[in-house]
Order: structure tokens, then C-alpha cells, then sequence
DNA sequence: CCTATAGCCTGACGGC
DNA sequence: TGCCGTCAGGCTATAG
């Protein structure tokens, strides 16, 4: 589930349960594939200190660790990959399934990092514009800083189709498979549309668009039964219809990753 | 420089 | 029932 809405609502979950508790105890389980770090060095980085603020960059959490003086500025990272999430839960019967990280905090809650697929990545790291840089990260996608002439300027001579170029986070980081198809359903182009292809107007809806859907998955906290019926993501399945004008839904392959899309309302612009 | 493709990881589901 | 292929809201490395 974790595109840029998603993981903020992660962010908000753990701002308002897990800040300012010291963490006690730290587990792992099978997690060696999304350790940077020595699982050892994770614990000493985590054990005695507690979480500060919240950060988020595209589909990265950034927790700022608070604690002794003696010790660097520190942040844990999250990532999710595509089956992460975050539980905090006070019973141990509560404890969710594949959870890689565990903590257990002072006053008796825990705070779980869970993932099937061991796609996504756990460590701690001191600098959070230096882990973005070195990772070569677009521009957060609902950043204020990222307006239409800046978007505009990373389409600038782009040969990509135009849902490729959604997802690339180098480009734009946080937009993933499912909100790269809600945004272009809305502008009404066809995923395969060639990004230098399109005219300014074209390309400024699909800006303003942007904007505008990943708000408001955030405002229902990225739960797609909460998101409007008029979107395409309710209805992004095999057998969906267009929730506009009915029509049968159709699935492509794009970058190896599957397109739903409207073909009455989004043709395709041959280039 | 750019874009497209395989591979990583694990489980669910449908067809034979 | 078991096996096999495909698919799943990720990213990186590599090939063209």
C-alpha cells in the first residue's frame, strides 16, 4: 500500500502514538534483508532513546531520535516497500504478523514495523537532505517548493510515457503505480502518452491534478474505500468500469507494472 | 544523458 | 490435493 499518502498517514499514525517514550527493547525477526546496518548497531542506535519528530519525503519516513547528549543526531528511516505498515499496540496478542522491527517503549506499548515481502528498508542514518541527495530523490511531490514551473521543467524534454514518468522517483518522489493511474484517470491521458508529447495545458492538469488527489487520499488517510466513487482507484480491479461513463476498465502493461485505465476517456496521443 | 527490463522477496489465487 | 504460472500499490542494477 505505500505510495506518498500512504506513508504519511503512517507519519501521522506514529506522531500521535509514538513520540517521547523511551524505547527499552528492540527485536528483529528475519529482517537481515532490510537492515543497511548490522542489526546489532540498530539496536544500540535505538535502545535508551526515544522519537522526537516525524519527517516525510516522498515514500520515506524519517523518525528523528532524541536521547543522550553525547550521541550524534540521528534518524531512523522507513521505508515500506510494497506490503509495509506500521502497528502500535499495547496486548502482545496484538502483535501483527511479519513484523521485522519491534519496539517495546517504557510505559508498556509497542510499536511494530511490519512487511510481507522484504522489500523495504530499515536503518539509521545522521543526515536526512544527505540521505536524499545520495539517493537521488526527486522533489516531494506535495512539497510547496515543487509549483508548476518546476514541474514543468522536470517534463522538459522527457521522452518517457507519461505514467513512467509519474513513478520515477528521481523525477518526483512519492507517486507509485496505483496514484500514477488515479492522476492521469482525472486528466483523462492515456498512461502510455508520451510525456513531451503532451500540450502545456495537458501538462499543467496533470500538475494541478497531482496536487489535488494526493491531498485528498491523505485527507481519508489513504483508505481507498474512503476515497470518492467518481475515482478510478475503487474500481481498479479486473471487471471495473469507469465510474464516469461506465465504460469496461482496461489493463496494460506499463514499465512492467499494470496500467488501469478508461479507453473512452483516455485515448491514446500518439507521439 | 535517457528509457526499458530483470531481479529481489513472499504469499494468494486460478488452472490443470 | 499438488504443482505451476501469474500477479501484487517497491527499488536497484544493468542493458540498450
Amino acid at each position: 500500500m505505500p505510495e506518498l499518502p500512504d506513508v504519511e498517514a503512517m507519519r501521522q499514525y506514529l506522531q500521535a502514538t509514538s513520540l517521547h517514550q523511551q524505547i527499552e527493547g528492540v527485536e528483529l525477526h528475519a529482517a537481515e534483508v532490510l537492515l543497511e546496518d548490522e542489526a546489532r548497531e540498530l539496536k544500540k542506535e535505538l535502545v535508551g532513546r526515544s522519537f522526537a519528530s516525524t519527517r516525510r519525503h516522498g515514500k520515506y519516513l524519517f523518525v528523528a531520535l532524541d536521547g543522550e547528549e553525547d550521541k550524534a543526531e540521528a534518524h531512523l528511516v522507513l521505508h515500506f516497500g510494497m506490503t509495509g505498515g506500521l502497528k502500535y499496540f499495547q496486548e502482545l496478542e496484538d502483535e501483527p504478523e511479519y513484523d521485522r522491527l519491534l519496539l517495546h517503549f517504557a510505559h508498556g506499548y509497542h510499536l511494530a514495523y511490519q512487511a510481507m515481502r522484504k522489500l523495504g528498508e530499515i536503518q539509521v542514518i545522521d543526515d536526512i537532505d544527505a540521505f536524499i541527495d545520495r539517493r537521488e530523490l526527486g522533489p516531494d511531490a506535495l512539497d510547496s517548493d515543487f509549483d508548476l514551473a518546476a514541474f514543468q521543467e522536470t517534463a522538459d524534454g522527457r521522452r518517457a510515457m507519461a505514467k513512467s514518468f509519474l513513478m520515477d522517483q528521481h523525477t518526483i518522489a512519492g507517486i507509485g503505480n496505483v496514484y500514477s493511474d488515479e492522476i492521469l484517470f482525472q486528466t483523462g491521458v492515456h498512461p502510455r502518452t508520451k510525456i513531451n508529447s503532451l500540450d502545456p495545458e495537458s501538462l499543467e492538469d496533470i500538475f494541478h491534478t497531482m496536487k489535488k488527489v494526493l491531498q485528498e487520499a491523505i485527507e481519508v488517510q489513504a483508505q481507498p474505500d474512503q476515497l470518492p466513487e467518481s475515482f478510478i482507484i475503487p474500481h481498479r480491479h479486473e471487471d471495473g468500469r469507469c465510474p464516469r461513463c461506465g465504460t469496461d476498465l482496461e489493463r496494460v502493461k506499463v514499465s512492467s507494472r499494470s496500467a488501469y485505465f478508461c479507453p473512452n476517456r483516455q485515448q491514446k496521443k500518439e507521439t
